[in-house]
DNA sequence: GACTGTATTTTTGTATACAAAATACATTTG
DNA sequence: CAAATGTATTTTGTATACAAAAATACAGTC
């Protein structure tokens, strides 16, 4: 038997190809370099890229598991552009992860987290305070993210980053009403308060709370834009919803 | 405008071969066929499906994405071990997820929807007084997605089937104890009066206690299959669980 | 001028070929 | 004999080639 210490717990891997390929296609997803509802043509996307068809296709086929992306049988494939009442569905489904985060959290969560969780929310009032919107969302970002890992549940973040990741596309962070964003910084100290006193249920109820809102926020705005959108881009029909609920499993 | 009847909410697509193997590796990976831990030889899958390796990798990237499988860099695919710990917290999230299913369905349940869950019921107290294991299980597995369908949000629907599946290759369908199949089925009645009674709370709580106890039994039997098993397969060395929580999302 | 049918081009789907890495195995050496 | 090293074989990763389907362009017809 070889040494514990030498049996690679870390073994170096250069990335294979494909894993390049869909971390940089979610990330042009994500950013919106390709638009919701775009068309993802292999050849330029190879060119683009600068590797073969077959890499980028398994790339493709991964995203397509994710959710980030609809394949279209014979016609290649497109960034899924979410209705609606996707968003609004998504948004549920969040919801009941983040409060199961909560839950957990306030059960397993260690000093050091909840130090850490702390200091994160104090430079989210930093950048509330000086209206700084982005360093506000990273932080906000930052906090959830903790809260999730501090429930110590590999699968729950899994689920989570990938429900979440359809989200990311719309990019929602721009003109956030005043009134609302005090509000979201509210639940937010609630949160520690609950997070601190180890208060599942509280925890919970503050974080439905909280993705509700962000839900109604979200929708509000996605309204607006797609209404100044609509004029210039005339494609909704025979566009269906990705989420027609024939998966896999029985 | 093309008039909405037209557009096609129907297109008739035969589905690509990669689309077909998926479905036929999802299948062998649930029944058992490729054990766990197996490892997914893309010559020979080539040969029993008589497909080229394009179709097939890109099949396997699309279960890697699930879940289902996990790549192994430069060393190809093998199907998914769960440890104890992974069942354990696969269990805490489709509790969530049921739960939040049970908390909808019981605000949206319409009365057709409840009347099959009915049912259904019926058919498993049927099969229970039968002892009739097989079909018990059927019955419950329709149950479950009933009421997933009832909650009305295909992004739940998507998600818990993806968790979902991760489990049933374990295929935990042998001696069920007495009692605690009692104990099932007793919740199942809960279940369906919450529902009736459509009371959102009581139905969240009689699922997550539901779950709960199928995630004792599952552990449990887990246990004394893996002994069993121990004996012969010496593998356990420097298999690492597949949640490492490396996420692609923020 | 709008529609329909056909030819051309483009794009996707699949198979194969080649390169690189990992594994298995034999050989050498202490 | 055991460990180590070198070689052959297998297996995976990537690129390319070919086939099939879809999109497009364009003519002809009504």
């Amino acid at each position: 038997m070889v040494t514990d210490t030498l049996s690679a717990p870390l073994p170096i891997t250069r990335p294979v190809l494909h894993e390049q390929v869909a971390q940089r296609l979610r990330q042009m997803l994500v950013e919106g370099l390709i638009p919701p509802g775009g068309k993802l043509n292999e050849r330029a996307l190879c060119e683009a890229l600068n590797i073969s068809r077959t890499p980028l296709r398994e790339a493709i086929k991964m995203l397509a598991a994710e959710g980030l992306v609809e394949l279209l049988p014979n016609r290649g494939s497109v960034a899924v552009q979410l209705s609606e009442a996707d968003v609004g569905h998504t948004f549920e489904v969040m919801a009941g992860l983040e409060a199961l985060s909560g839950e957990l959290a306030a059960q397993r969560v260690t000093e050091a987290e909840l130090n850490e969780v702390k200091a994160l929310h104090y430079e989210m009032l930093a950048a509330f305070t000086r209206r700084d919107l982005s360093a506000y969302y990273q932080v906000n970002a930052a906090i959830h993210r903790s809260i999730n890992a501090a429930a110590k549940n590999p699968v729950l973040t899994v689920t989570y980053n990938q429900v979440n990741a359809r989200l990311q596309a719309l990019r929602f962070r721009s003109n956030q009403d005043g009134d609302k964003w005090q509000r979201a910084v509210d639940e937010h100290i609630a949160m520690v308060q609950a997070l601190e006193a180890r208060d599942a249920a509280a925890l919970r109820q503050v974080l439905l709370q909280h993705l509700d809102n962000k839900r109604i926020v979200v929708i509000e705005q996605l309204r607006s834009t797609r209404q100044t959108l609509s004029a210039s881009a005339e494609d909704t029909s025979l566009r269906h919803s990705p989420f027609q609920t024939e998966g896999h499993a029985p």
